[in-house]
DNA sequence: CCGTATCAGGGACATTTGTAGTTGAAGATC
DNA sequence: GATCTTCAACTACAAATGTCCCTGATACGG
């Protein structure tokens, strides 16, 4: 259980244009939010702030601008957010939803090679353990 | 873009049950809450009621109990809600969350084998068309 | 210097979410 | 028949979430 409160989903898409930025004042972040996603300057700034508030991001000034970069590693973020899906959805078994990837999401040949190179890699690493 | 409403946590974890239950009525629901989860019993029917009134569940009479039984079959909701978390955390691309999955969780051998089976498949009808 | 643009900070509000209480009625038990 | 248990329906509320307004201050352009 992180000692931080979750994330909103609007509060997780505005992190990842951070992570994706790794320092970033508020506009920038603004002119990042993906094509369609009409909400306002201000809005962004209060997750930011939220975000901030939650331990997700560090915040310095330059100048008069706030740049944000993250406090938690994206990575860590994923790790728990994932987790909380797989025990959702799956009753916290991965293969399930490993399945449900293969069968409903397209790949391409290089996709499915770097995958069998994954699970190579992961059975050699068994067997040296 | 379903035409329902999204489901919160809450209402996930309530729907998944019924799912395993296929038809079931609000104490066999209450009873199959995991272990630590302590809710109150008015809690469960409330979230049973915003399910059906999101069009998710099917609620009919059985005697004065109110039995539910899934309407959105649940790949569906499974794939609206795995869809929307791949948006958000890896930009709609489906490999990372694979990586990440076989990163960070613990396989088998046997989940490897099954996973190489499906890779072999996916590989095997990609060739057919 | 003035007007405009931009940003931070504070605040506000509607909706959603999580949770449970109350009331009335039906079923079970004695 | 009385009492107890259980369920549905309605209701309520605090916190979270999504969103944006307003004010004051700073930076920029003419």
């Amino acid at each position: 259980m992180p000692p931080r409160p979750g994330l909103s989903k609007a509060e997780l898409e505005i992190a990842r244009i951070v992570w994706e930025l790794k320092n970033a004042g508020v506009r920038q972040i603004f002119e990042a939010l993906p094509a369609g996603r009409d909400i306002d300057f201000t809005t962004v700034q209060t997750y930011l702030r939220r975000l901030e508030e939650k331990g997700y991001l560090n915040a310095k000034l330059d100048g008069r601008n706030r740049v944000y970069s993250p406090k938690v590693r994206p990575q860590t973020v994923i790790r728990e957010t994932v987790g909380e899906m797989v025990d959702l959805l799956f009753g916290g078994e991965t293969l399930p939803l490993m399945k449900h990837l293969v069968e409903e999401r397209r790949f391409s040949p290089d996709d499915i090679d770097q995958l069998r190179q994954l699970l190579d890699r992961l059975e050699g690493g068994r067997d040296e353990k």
